[in-house]
DNA sequence: ATGTTTATCTCGCCG
DNA sequence: CGGCGAGGTAAACAT
């Protein structure tokens, strides 16, 4: 269902509509954006996407990027209603209570229709966030009812890499023997768990790609936890597993007597 | 411009137009998706939503989440065109090779409409990555050429923070001094570096929210390295600035002899 | 609910 | 272009 340059009120009803058959919700128009809860921002009028999903997620988009200038997380409260006549700034005003809520019930009528703002607000408590769209001008409503029951599958990611090595654990040194993943340590938990020929404990730590300081980091820990849960007087090795490391993180490396191998997550 | 339910020739060419004149296309209809690059997915038919920004982003949406199913990032070429009869499978076939570049040379005419299949290509090198979605039935096309000049002011963030302590060094603590920001040192650069009223060395790490051991780790690569760098012989202070930690991060700190101030990005 | 880590992370900055 | 770190990161998974 579809509407072009609708008027407020007349968007106002086909938004509370689709919200209601839980349908996924589009409008495109003119419209300034305040936030406030983890952080607080607000962004003045242009023309941007709006997209209200059913399970409570916000997304508004300009024409630019590929993450929206502003949303709100799945699991929030989703309102529409119409006000008066709100300059650029909806971020004050009498808003602030909860009034408004239900399906606007202090909405202005049709007769006030050319003069009024819809407004979107998008609500959230722990933490308690709020997302305010007020447009200026709406060019098109649209909501979809349809339906998508398809499951992604996705190659490529650090658990193919953990897989590869598990079927193959020669991949990673000659004699290596896995002996658990997602071991716990005092630190979090080890990607593997396991053993060389020379039967040393081996600590393996994954990334799926390039890997900077940060995971050298991460693998230290892991190592110095693991040497310090067994009590363990001969040395543990630590070895990262990545397509590739960046100059620094070798060094941190060496540093801190941890060892590369390079692997991908997938053989091609 | 929005049509709905055309036919595939007709959505092509109104999608065709609208990346033409560097409009937002958005396409909704049961599609299925596969992409191909540093991953690769495969999804099967659903309802999606679908966004070619003119910065040659584009964007899958599902009915869930407030992230995209698939997507590809700024910088990409979209192109659109109708295949004859391809089934659910578009990732094989001919269309690994470049012969339908431009804006659909080899497409399907308008008498073979009501068999044909929408394409949407989306692909950028660098790494080399392509996305596909091919769509059984669009629902509908909509071509937005609207602008859009509004900067973003956002606060509460790291940033805020910084600025909070250079302008009132004794929230760190009482007597500290800063010294510089984005200090330089061999693992990176230092959020503040500063004096204690001792004169002591001050390495701070800021975060705008509450931290866990990652943030630990960073502080102390930075304290390592600028010991290192100092040849110091007298001990660095390393403090770590957020809202709060874990109870691992805490323990952490701990024992690598850092210290805690919490402290928020904003005066509530 | 919070903690921890991954991610086709994205994004910006800087060399 | 790659390195590095922030992010209202989100999402998954465990506790």
């Amino acid at each position: 269902m579809t509407l072009e340059r609708p008027t407020p009120t007349a968007a106002r009803d086909a938004i509370a509509d689709g919200l209601d058959r839980e349908a996924l919700v589009t409008v495109f128009g003119r419209c300034t954006v305040d936030y406030d809860g983890r952080a607080s921002s607000q962004l003045a009028a242009g023309d941007r996407h709006v997209m209200l999903k059913p399970d409570g997620a916000a997304l508004v988009h300009t024409d630019e990027g590929q993450q929206p200038v502003n949303w709100q997380p799945p699991g929030c409260a989703h309102d529409v209603f119409c006000e008066p006549a709100a300059g650029a700034d909806g971020s004050d005003g009498s808003e602030t209570d909860g009034s408004g809520s239900g399906s606007g019930s202090d909405d202005v009528t049709a007769s006030d229709t050319d003069t009024a703002t819809l407004v979107l607000e998008s609500t959230r408590s722990t933490p308690e966030e709020r997302l305010l769209v007020c447009f200026q001008d709406v060019l098109q409503v649209s909501t979809f009812a349809g339906t998508d029951e398809g499951e992604l599958t996705l190659s490529g990611t650090e658990s193919d890499l953990r897989d590869r090595i598990l079927d193959s654990p020669d991949l990673l040194e000659s004699g290596f023997t896995p002996l658990a993943t997602e071991r716990d340590t005092s630190a979090g938990a080890i990607d593997i768990y396991g053993e060389d020929d020379a039967g040393r404990t081996v600590v393996v730590e994954l990334k799926r790609r390039r890997v900077g300081p940060d995971a050298v980091s991460q693998l230290r820990r892991y190592v110095d936890a693991l040497e310090r849960d067994l009590h363990a007087d001969a040395t543990l090795r630590g070895i990262l597993v990545a397509p590739s490391v960046t100059e620094r993180a070798q060094r941190l490396l060496g540093e801190h007597g941890l060892e590369f191998v390079s692997l991908e997550p997938t053989d091609e």
